[in-house]
DNA sequence: CTGAAAGCGCTTACAG
DNA sequence: CTGAAAGCGCTTACAG
């Protein structure tokens, strides 16, 4: 069953039968209604293929994510998908990996399926490669919109959405500060723009309260609560706050300062990020920063579509994040 | 740049060309040679809607699942698309939500795209909607290999891959009664196949050992740590066992017995399902039975690309879980 | 091993 | 408002 089966019945040209198919306004109702009616009955769906092929489109985007079974990037791919639909596209999931070379792996694979639209999920694809290459995210901005979502950079073409993860981090320490915490240690997992962010946002609310940044209070690990724990239990440091650019990190911090046999939040403040699930599974149940997924990827889909609408849109888009207090910190 | 350019430029015909490109054997390797040097130096990518229009495939499969940023949906998600990637075919995703009209909508979206497979994960389309209907499927089943994973139907052409939940909670409860449990509560969100021969499995090993099923031990609720945590609390429920259907439930158990200060395993044990990281974060660390996602989402997509060559392969192929031990349990 | 030609099923500028 | 016709860029059976 295809276009000319449909134009035969419903005796019209093919012409005709594509027109009514995108919803054409020069056909007129009567010839409209009765091509649809022909098309139901006969459960007609036109052919994607060759409907790309003219149109150089079948309406997916291409959503990049270095790992979705990881909670934050699968918590924006849910939203993204989601808000994508509503617009009638269809998203290609690209699971990259860390590493440059299935990053660009990626985007060449969807670039070659002709995707309208892609976009990349974590601050990871901001250059965070030693080589701090983002050539391949320029050439791919030259075909297609993309936007980055927790990240920045300044490419034409490529429109990014994030969260302001700097002053998420500054003011939080800036509160632990407030409330006598002088001993506070930033966990971190990953040199991404975002995390940079963050520490950046660490270091600069410890000098700007007149406290030294100590390197050994910054401390890099895994993203994982055991490791977390057993790392900081080796390495013995003395702390009064812990804040982590992840919830794993800070949850296993917290088990590691019950392990000392210290209270929290009494002795010990932590404050995790992200506000996922493993929050509220600790005890006490942890505080964290909200990076809100949701709101990001609904603007992440509207400047999309603005922008293959042809509408200008802006290269930056930044909102704050939101703390949410649980019982490990006192404000 | 297409295929009429390269071929001018190598000096064959279009049809050598396209068979260079779909790696023909009935090609001179010298003349290969020329035109893969040709497409290389001009960096030619053939267009996939063509292709597609063509050969009536590109070497897609469609991912359905309720909700990716549920945990272990995620995590096949992640495994299945990394998989199919080995061979060469990517991954349309739908999150179809938990209702009936979302997972039929998003069937129909991928059968329109005319993906070459589908793969179904979670055990909500093996039939949980009370009107109890499958129909969808099967009809999806007459035009592609259909894949469901964690779920069991008796249709042609769908292939089910599975963890043998059944025994998974049968022997545990087993373990439970044999170190002294009698007041064992089950703990489940959702009435899909998965879940129904776990409740199964608990059943049958209680009655196997004398014990009797009791109705009000068999609670119902979201799969939500802090509401598993309020509604245990609210019912009052005297118990020195739990079980859950997946990991949070059982997590918001273990939360409650602490605030009625009992202890964990001594008066009471705990056991969760999926081996999720939830089971790290909480105190004591908890027991949970892996449902091997990993091994599933390989044998799946194994068997798809069997079927998909044209080769046989069972309808059901079931794996066992692994009970990972914590220190909730003391076997 | 290679090529000329038909075919895949649409879209759309042009003419009416 | 409608149709005839060209075009999109491939694949492949057929002939040589």
């Amino acid at each position: 069953m295809n276009i000319y089966d449909i134009a035969k019945l419903s005796g019209v040209s093919i012409a005709t039968v594509s027109r009514v198919i995108n919803n054409s306004p020069k056909v007129s109702e009567k010839t409209k209604k009765k091509v649809w009616d022909v098309m139901n009955e006969y459960d007609y769906t036109p052919n994607v293929f060759a409907r790309g092929l003219g149109l150089n489109s079948v309406k997916t985007v291409g959503l990049v994510c270095p790992d979705v079974s990881d909670r934050y990037m699968a918590s924006a791919i849910a939203y993204l998908e989601k808000n994508l639909r509503k617009y009638g596209y269809d998203s290609i999931l690209m699971c990259s990996g860390f590493d440059y070379e299935g990053k660009v792996e990626a985007v060449k694979i969807l670039l070659d399926r002709r995707i309208d639209a892609m976009i990349l999920v974590g601050s990871h694809y901001a250059g965070d490669c030693g080589q701090n290459d983002i050539q391949y995210l320029k050439d791919a901005a030259q075909k297609v919109p993309v936007v980055l979502m927790n990240g920045y950079v300044r490419v034409p073409g490529v429109y990014c959405v994030l969260t302001d993860n700097y002053k998420a981090v500054y003011d939080t320490v800036c509160n632990l500060i407030e409330v006598g915490r002088k001993k506070i240690v930033f966990l971190y997992d990953a040199n991404s723009y975002s995390t940079t962010k963050k520490l950046e946002g660490y270091q600069d609310a410890l000098i700007d309260n007149g406290l030294k940044v100590q390197e050994e209070y910054k401390v890099f690990m895994p993203n994982n609560v055991l490791k977390a724990r057993d790392l900081l239990a080796k390495k013995r440091l003395d702390f009064d706050a812990v804040i982590a650019s992840d919830d794993a990190m800070a949850v296993g911090a917290l088990k590691y300062v019950h392990q000392i046999n210290k209270s929290i939040p009494e002795d010990v403040n932590v404050v995790g990020f992200n506000n996922s699930e493993l929050c509220v599974c600790c005890n006490p149940e942890m505080s964290s920063i909200d990076s809100q997924e949701e709101e990001l990827s609904e603007i992440a889909v509207d400047s999309l579509i603005k922008v293959l609408a042809g509408k200008s849109v802006r290269q930056k888009m930044e909102i704050p994040c939101k703390f949410i207090k649980r019982n490990t910190t006192q404000f």
